[in-house]
RNA sequence: GGAGAGGUCGCCUAGUGGCCUAGGGCGCCGCACUGGAAAUGCGGUAUGGCGCAAGUCAUCGAGGGUUCAAAUCCCUCCCUCUCCGCCA
């Protein structure tokens, strides 16, 4: 990911306010304009050499083809012209190739600059967009007296719906093992959410590798960025993936779509591997942090023009699902400096947890522009024979598990202990309550 | 894992050191012919960089090497196909 060398050109202003919103260092990007302008030059110098070199050598060949001797002085003094030109363009390739390789390490440090509507400042700069659904209490008033709900954990210990410990023993902890009703409901959840993305949504179903080689690794900026968020396979050079946006985003690396054939809209299932390094002693409780859950994640490409729709669109489609389950969500949209490096505007759902009273994170919906897709060179036809343009590339998750789990558990636990099954996931449960 | 074959401009294919700045066919686009179409004919048809432009440079799976000159020769790697072995 990075920005474009055009662009940097054209608006160096814009993007250096963008790097200040997002408490970026600005001054990389006065470097990389120096950069690139010492680029050119070398590159100009570069290939008036080599247009000489080329005639030269293709002289020789005429002149052979004419009668000269291959080894007269005629010959010999192209022979040298040539030699003499490519020992320079060596150096002067040399000096490039570190050029090109000091600016794109700048390019990359660049950020993407956020879309003017989106506040700038902290995570305290955070707008709550909308609430959907009933923040339900803690304690809740009964007919013969009071009761609390309890933590998602305590809830599922009792109706065997998953184990912690016993995943602690085999992997580590932050590897749950999902039990009788509580595994029956991952597929389940599986299930509805990939039959809603694609039968109402329109979205076509992938099921992709769960892990990646490098190339793609690097396509969506997981490397060298993020390197130490992911779960590495050394031996074989391959990387765990933190989510289906990496596997999937990289199905169209390197291809030109036709107009035609764009939006192009995925919905995808995997499984999903963070060592979530620095979060050590976080969210040690419950399945609020793992290491391993699993995820429906929605990729799309879009045409330029469209992406700024797209992204509602995305976000609403995501929203669907929480509010199938009857669960109360709000929708955040992030401020500059809490949004990441990469995007340009980004939204956050957050469900309501009444167990243990929080907004959990369950999805995560962004509109990366042009900026993702310049990395792994995702480009579309504006017209038949037109040349080709970055599409833009959006992703959210519709939704992530483990954490809408724990609030589905938490907001249908009834009085008695025992769960009930919300209604959508009836059809897939076979069931319509877990325990008594 | 072993043996063999192969990766060329959307697809098929030609091309064993210099008229290859890659030829032909199919497909596609434009024009001509036609009442309209088919057939036919003519022209066009990769990507990126630099340049106002003319143009120029790079790319024949990837990387490196030999050479004045590499699709072509050498080395390493990747992928696909066939056969064998192993295997959910």
């Amino acid at each position: 990911m990075s920005i474009g060398l055009a662009r940097l050109r054209e608006e160096p202003e814009r993007i250096r306010q963008g790097a200040i919103d997002k408490g970026e260092d600005p001054s990389i990007v006065d470097a990389a304009l120096a950069l690139e302008g010492r680029r050119r030059t070398l590159l100009g110098d570069s290939e008036r050499l080599k247009a000489e070199r080329n005639a030269a050598s293709k002289q020789i060949g005429e002149s052979i083809r004419a009668g000269a001797k291959p080894n007269g002085p005629e010959v010999a003094a192209l022979r040298q012209a040539s030699t003499d030109a490519g020992a320079r363009i060596e150096k002067l390739d040399a000096e490039l190739a570190a050029t090109e390789a000091q600016l794109e390490d700048m390019l990359l440090r660049i950020p993407n600059p956020a879309d003017p509507d989106v506040p700038v400042g902290d995570e305290s700069a955070n707008q709550v967009v909308r609430t959907w659904g009933e923040v339900l209490p803690k304690d809740v008033a009964a007919e013969g007296g009071t009761w609390t709900r309890r933590p998602h954990w305590e809830v599922a210990a009792d109706l065997k719906m998953f184990d912690l410990e016993r995943g602690a023993k085999i992997t580590g902890s932050g590897f749950p093992v999902y039990t009788g009703p509580g595994s029956r409901l991952q597929r389940a959840l599986i299930d509805f959410m990939l039959d809603v993305h694609t039968e109402e949504h329109g979205m076509t179903e992938v099921w992709p590798p769960a892990l990646v080689n490098a190339a793609s690794a690097r396509g969506t900026g997981q490397i060298p960025d993020k390197e130490d968020l992911m779960y590495i396979a050394t031996r074989d050079e391959l990387y765990l993936v933190p989510t289906a946006e990496v596997p999937v985003t990289n199905l169209h690396r390197d291809e030109i779509f036709e107009a035609d054939q764009l939006p192009i809209r995925y919905a995808a299932y995997s499984p999903c591997f963070r060592r979530e390094a620095g979060a050590a002693g976080k969210d040690t409780r419950g399945i609020l942090r793992v290491h391993q859950f699993d995820k429906v994640e929605m990729v799309f490409f879009e045409k330029p023009e469209n992406s700024t729709e797209a992204l509602e669109w995305l976000t609403a489609r995501a929203e669907v699902i929480l509010q199938r389950l009857g669960l109360a969500y709000r929708v955040l949209l992030m401020a500059t400096r809490d949004m990441g490096f990469v995007q340009a505007k980004k939204y956050d759902l957050e469900v309501w947890a009444p167990g243990v009273e929080r907004w959990l994170e369950v999805s995560s919906c962004s509109n990366f522009r042009d900026y993702q897709a310049r990395r792994m060179a995702i480009r579309y036809r504006p017209e038949p024979g037109a040349k080709p343009e970055l599409v833009h590339t959006l992703n959210g998750s519709g939704l992530a598990l483990a954490r809408t789990v724990a609030a589905i558990i938490e907001t249908y636990q009834q009085a008695d202990g025992s769960m009930e099954v919300p209604v959508a996931l009836r059809p897939y449960m076979r069931r319509d309550r877990i325990g008594n």
